[in-house]
DNA sequence: TTCCGACAGTGGGGTCGCAAT
DNA sequence: ATTGCGACCCCACTATCGGAA
């Protein structure tokens, strides 16, 4: 199949807001791949790439040489040279890599290179990624879509997973079994701002899980070969020996666990995130930086232990088995209630304890991927602050024409000025957007350069956040974690903003 | 007819490893 | 030695579609 095929499809995608309609052009087009082609046609029209990532970004992709006439080029082709592409990265010459890159370009139409460059950016916007393509593998295949998506939990890649439903129906993609040392993909959580809220939506009774601020891995041990996979199923065994360990001292020997590894100080309680993330990014020199900084394993789930596959059963079948296979201290701290008052004070427990809040979880549900929201949900607490709004970038997108990104800065009474904290986008309907932008323009003081509006400091926004960070980026010395807007507050002036000593003593 | 679950889009801060400067 | 880039950890929220109620 010749990649401008690919390129028109994803244009009529974009260009169709039905989202059945959209799953009809993929199908359509799934149908005439032929089977040494599905896997890459289904990778590119789901917005990624078979190589996963090759090495290759926006600063990479500048000074392309100019397009050739007449479209020619394989979606085999296009393939092959991104391989080299990625293969010529691992070794780090970046001159070799821009050779190919200009080689893999020159041999694309004008309409072929705005493709690859949203694709290589991963920016593709057509409105249908993993969840549409599901549906279109399905439509195509003639498999139900459950299939499709039990056997997308099972291999953890789409294009695998298409392509044996192309080829094969439903019987292929029932032939998808857990295989230990391949990684799952993992089930999320949604989230509610109340505890009574989430107990509401899993049903009750339910079992409330500490939900700790590190990272997530999914741990396969077969026999004495360990294996451990983050949540976008990368293998971060070399940089967590202790997990490792932990695997290989439980008596059996055949298992997958899911849990959370997290940095703790030597009095339990938790490093902050940004401590735990170096600690499991670190490669070099593992076995030193382990003795500073141990890294704790909690588990919460068991998908399959002694050979047996777990995935079905409700969770409080997974739960038990669990609990007789690795000991009580690995063990994520939990509660089963129906109570909404033991609930509530479960979740100030674990506050008080440091840690980030609980995990809500359905009794009955089987480990389904992907799946946010259904049975599984976090709660978190919220902060918020009354900050200035010093500045806004324009948006992308559908968010194109509009000034999108805040600029938030605390109050300064030593110098009357303002300090900045972050940025956020979130919690902005159209209509605010809209509002803002307009505003914005009143207050402005001059472009500052080609994104960037500076404002006079005038306008205070609510800002919900979950806590303070130490910044080595901000003026500060420190910035707000997942900031979003609850608010405009007309009713206050700059002078009335929280100051950077209400933001200090946030800072733990 | 209304409601609601799932999905895609729009970006945020921090960190490491590596190549170029 | 420092800087910039790519990748990947953590992530919230709104708009929209289409099936469920």
């Amino acid at each position: 199949m010749l990649l401008i095929d690919v390129v028109r499809v994803s244009e009529a995608v974009t260009r169709t807001s039905a989202r059945l309609g959209k799953i009809g052009h993929l199908a359509e087009s799934l149908g005439r791949v032929g089977a040494d082609e599905a896997e890459i046609a289904i990778s590119y029209l789901s917005g990624e790439l078979p190589q996963r990532q090759v090495g290759v970004g926006w600063r990479g992709l500048q000074d392309l040489p100019s397009p050739k006439l007449a479209a020619t080029a394989t979606l085999t082709d296009v393939d092959a040279l991104l391989s080299k592409i990625k293969a010529v990265s691992g070794q780090g010459s970046q001159a070799a890599r821009k050779t190919l890159v200009t080689q893999l370009f020159a041999g694309l139409t004008s309409q072929e290179q705005a493709f690859m460059l949203k694709l290589l950016g991963g920016e593709l916007r057509q409105g249908a990624l993993d969840g549409v393509m599901i549906e279109a593998i399905a439509k195509a295949s003639g498999a139900p879509s459950a299939d499709v998506r039990r056997a997308l939990t099972l291999r953890g890649w789409l294009p695998a997973v298409g392509a044996a439903a192309l080829a094969g129906g439903v019987e292929r993609l029932r032939a998808f079994k857990l295989e230990v040392g391949r990684a799952v993909s993992p089930m999320l959580a949604g989230s509610v701002p109340q505890v009574a809220a989430a107990l509401e939506k899993a049903g009750t009774p339910a079992a409330l899980e500490w939900k700790l601020d590190g990272i997530r891995v999914q741990a396969h041990r077969s026999g004495t070969e360990v294996k451990v996979f983050t949540r976008t199923l990368d293998d971060i065994t070399a940089q967590i020996p202790e997990l490792v360990e932990a695997m290989l001292a439980l008596p059996v020997d055949d298992l997958v666990l899911d849990g959370e590894v997290i940095a703790l100080r030597p009095d339990g309680r938790p490093h902050p995130f940004q401590v735990t993330a170096a600690r499991t990014r670190s490669r070099i020199d593992v076995a030193r930086l382990r003795e500073q900084t141990p890294l704790h394993v909690f588990f919460f789930d068991a998908l399959r232990v002694g050979g047996a596959d777990l995935l079905d059963l409700p969770y409080a079948e997974r739960q038990a088995i669990l609990a007789t296979t690795v000991p009580p201290g690995l063990l994520t701290p939990r509660l089963v209630t129906s109570d909404v008052t033991a609930a509530t004070e479960f979740f100030t427990d674990v506050i008080k304890a440091g840690h980030e809040g609980l995990v809500v979880k359905s009794l009955t549900s089987p480990y389904a991927a992907g799946r946010r929201g259904a049975g599984w949900i976090k709660v978190k607490p919220r902060h918020t602050l009354d900050l200035v709004v010093l500045a806004a970038e324009w948006g992308h997108g559908r968010r194109e024409g509009k000034l999108s990104n805040l600029h938030l800065g605390a109050r300064d009474p030593d110098t009357g000025g303002f300090v900045m904290l972050g940025k956020t986008f979130k919690g902005l309907t159209d209509e605010l957007l809209a509002w803002q932008t307009e505003r914005f323009l009143e207050l402005a003081t001059g472009p500052a350069d080609e994104w960037t509006v500076p404002l006079r400091p005038e306008l205070v926004v609510e800002i919900a956040f979950d806590g303070v960070q130490r910044s080595p980026r901000y003026p500060g010395g420190m910035a707000l974690r997942f900031a979003r807007v609850l608010r405009y507050r007309p009713d206050k002036r700059a002078e009335d903003a929280d100051t950077v000593e209400t933001v200090r003593s946030l800072m733990l």
